[in-house]
DNA sequence: TTCCGGGTGT
DNA sequence: ACACCCGGAA
């Protein structure tokens, strides 16, 4: 039963007991970090989990060990020895934190680890998830971890419908993960929701059948184990600005041979000005020193803005009308092209369309 | 090809 | 708050 405290109402020691029940008749209990209190091994172990599944762990912990021994091992080896033992691992690092973890061990803590979270997670590679972890593993400290595996059992069987990367969504996880914790059994507990996130509660096909938190779970009890957690969301694309000026003059519009390089390179575009979007006099304001290059300027005025979206951004361009009373001579990128032939330059398409939809409905 | 991730650097 | 690392999975 969901006790209700004032603390708010998260506590609920029948979720660490089916974790734990679980974990006991159907967890992973063979595996070479287990059944040790050697925070040494302990600590290799979760820095090399860290990133890394256990299948491809296992092989480099064995060496590893082999190679290093001793936390003291470890510190006293050259780098290129560490780095070498870990080459193939990935994320290197790790390997250099782990390395310099090592040392600072020997150092400061006469090569005991400390048994504070608090103080594991201010040693290089330990953030707070992995310095409970070591900490509950090696010392049976009641500490709560917070990992990927984790996150997504929580986000599912509390049904979590925000991005757990958001910094208040993660604190509530945080604050869910400590409330939850079992008053005894904090070892096969953090076990456990390991070990369920790794074996049942996967990214996909998640094996609700046999899940301990199933008859608890938000998501499976709703029909949205694929969509929970929610994915992170894809960063805003950013927003650009330009302004185009159209410059017609006796028929031909000014066009601009424009870089290899850069987008739209190697086609022509209307000369362009980076960074003016906004319309009205003060973006006319803005435009009208490179009309002056451009010739005699009679008048200048604003046309429709429009949006073109690329893959990585998207650009809002205003666009410019200049009249001449007089051309300038223009070297090279510039040149004058026949309004009549528009369509076969080879424009980017919006800057086609604009020039087109400009001459088009010119009924005369 | 895109998504994902713990800790760190910015 | 965000990019990055770099390898596996989908």
């Amino acid at each position: 039963m969901k006790r209700l405290t004032e603390f708010g109402q998260l506590e609920d020691p029948s979720f660490s007991a089916a974790v734990i029940d679980w974990q006991k008749s159907h967890g992973r209990h063979a595996l070479p970090w287990q059944n040790t209190r050697d925070a040494y091994r302990i600590w290799l172990s979760e820095i090399m989990l860290q990133q890394t599944q256990v299948a491809a762990v296992l092989s480099y912990y064995a060496r590893f060990l082999e190679r290093f021994p001793t936390l003291h091992d470890l510190a006293a080896a050259p780098s290129e020895d560490v780095m070498a033992q870990w080459s193939g691992l990935g994320y290197y690092t790790r390997a250099r934190n782990l390395h310099a973890c090592a040392k600072r061990v020997v150092e400061e803590y006469g090569g005991v680890f400390p048994s504070e979270p608090a103080l594991l997670a201010d040693l290089p590679g330990i953030g707070r998830s992995t310095a409970a972890a070591i900490s509950a593993f090696s010392s049976g400290t009641r500490a709560a971890i917070l990992d990927g595996n984790v996150k997504r059992v929580f986000a599912r069987v509390f049904g979590i419908d925000e991005f757990p990367g958001v910094k208040a969504v993660e604190e509530g996880l945080w604050r869910r993960a400590d409330a939850l914790l079992p008053a005894e059994g904090i070892e096969a507990y953090t076990q456990g929701l390991m070990d369920l996130g790794a074996t049942l509660c996967t990214r996909s096909k998640p094996d609700c059948a046999r899940c301990p938190l199933q008859d608890r779970c938000v998501a499976y009890a709703t029909g949205r184990t694929a969509e929970l957690p929610v994915r992170k969301p894809k960063k805003t694309i950013p927003e650009k600005q330009a302004a185009l000026l159209v410059v017609i003059e006796g028929g031909q519009v000014l066009l601009e041979q424009r870089a290899q390089s850069g987008i739209w390179g190697g086609l022509m575009s209307l000369p362009e000005l980076d960074g003016h979007a906004v319309r009205g006099a003060l973006a006319i304001d803005a435009v009208a020193p490179l009309a002056g290059a451009f010739g005699e300027v009679e008048a200048i005025s604003a046309l429709l803005p429009l949006v073109h979206v690329f893959t990585h951004y998207r650009l809002h361009i205003a666009p410019f009308q200049v009249s001449l009373s007089r051309r300038a001579d223009l070297p090279a990128p510039y040149l004058w092209w026949d309004l009549a032939r528009i369509d076969s330059a080879p424009l980017p398409a919006p800057v086609k369309k604009l020039l087109l939809d400009l001459s088009a409905p010119s009924l005369f």
